[in-house]
DNA sequence: TGAGATTTTGACCATCCGGTAAAGCGACGT
DNA sequence: ACGTCGCTTTACCGGATGGTCAAAATCTCA
């Protein structure tokens, strides 16, 4: 009884996300067209719909596979660890992903931005709870006088502004940086310092 | 010799643009309609098109208009006063910008999304200009130990990236905080605590 | 090889949307 | 009273787009 999905539809499937994925995250939503996204996938309309049954479809597909990957920097927080260190950490984590995964940050952040008709209640309900538990964790080291307190929840906030607006600001970065500089190596350090600073108690 | 356009004139194209700004920032330009701006103006849509030639004239008068009063809290930093308070003055005063006028957060940070395809001669002229400025005028008041040292350039996007963050992902941070808390009055606080420690130097 | 299931295609449809054309309307000066 | 000018409306057009359908092509496996 193992799954009944072919080998070809597990190709074309992925074919179909990745070319959603490059159309949704230049366009948008409304921006994207069925055609586009068959093309750049390497097939005819009617047969992209032989796969997913509408365009609206394919793009939560894509939403709600992008999730879990968006939120496992966090889950990586150890309280076991140093908490300045841990929280560096997933500063690092969250800017490398930014980084490297451009597009999922730009689709997110469209949907976002539209009022997230699709992933509201992934918002109020799985990451919500995430961040309400890692929040909690970030609390207890602040009391402990191991960060430098503020609120959790916003320190948080402070993270996904920063590490997201390379990606998803990307081309007012490079017009403003200009094109000699390296906005990605530059982030790297900067954000680091930025945090650390933020992070660490005073004496 | 005073100008042709008629009262009734400017009061078209104020409430067209007005309307334009509720449906552009919430859907996006390619989700908006022609007829959801007349719509939302009180207009036919004929009739809008008398005032504006075209879809497109409309978001790109939106844009220009916009520009300006965005970037006034920047040119608002005085070379005189003290760095620290400075450049907190200019986080208030974004962070104010964004919470009066989240659809004008919102339209930028659309069109900066899809790749500035209208703002992108703006961003690397005038934009670049003005923050090459203040971020010289920051790198002296750094130069002189005035202000924690770090690339003026990267701090600036990290004032943009948090205030922004506010009012473009407005939909996240409720879902995250929940409905009793209130994000803009917790953000006027953690922001400005935050970017205080940021910004002043170490003894 | 051949039957049956799976995949692909071309032709087509209904709707929406940006934009146009032309006629109607109201105020105002002569 | 009438013509003109500025504003508004009704009717319409062409193209794009999401989606359907039935037939054709291809693959799978006995």
């Amino acid at each position: 009884m193992p799954d009944d999905t072919t080998r070809i539809q597990k190709n074309r499937r992925a074919q179909i996300l990745e070319a959603g994925l490059d159309v949704f995250s230049a366009e948008g939503f409304n921006g994207a067209t069925l055609d586009g996204i068959a093309r750049a996938a390497g097939l005819s309309k009617p047969n992209l719909l032989y796969y997913f049954p509408s365009k609206e479809a394919v793009y939560v597909a894509l939403l709600n596979g992008l999730l879990d990957t968006w939120l496992d920097p966090l889950r990586a927080l150890d309280p076991a660890g140093d908490p300045v260190e841990e929280v560096l950490g997933y500063v690092r984590r969250k800017l490398h992903l930014a980084r490297d995964y451009p597009r999922e940050s730009r689709l997110f952040a469209g949907e976002i931005l539209r009022g997230a008709p699709q992933l509201q209640p992934e918002l109020s309900g799985t990451l919500r709870r995430l961040v309400d538990t890692h929040a909690r964790q970030i609390g207890d080291w602040m009391a402990a006088g191991r960060l430098a307190t503020s609120d959790p929840h916003h320190l948080i906030f402070s993270i996904w502004a920063l590490t997201q607006h390379y990606a998803d600001f990307e081309v007012q970065v490079r017009a403003v940086l200009g094109a000699e500089r390296d906005p990605w190596a530059e982030a790297e350090r900067e954000v680091q310092a930025h945090f650390a600073r933020v992070l660490t108690p005073t004496g």
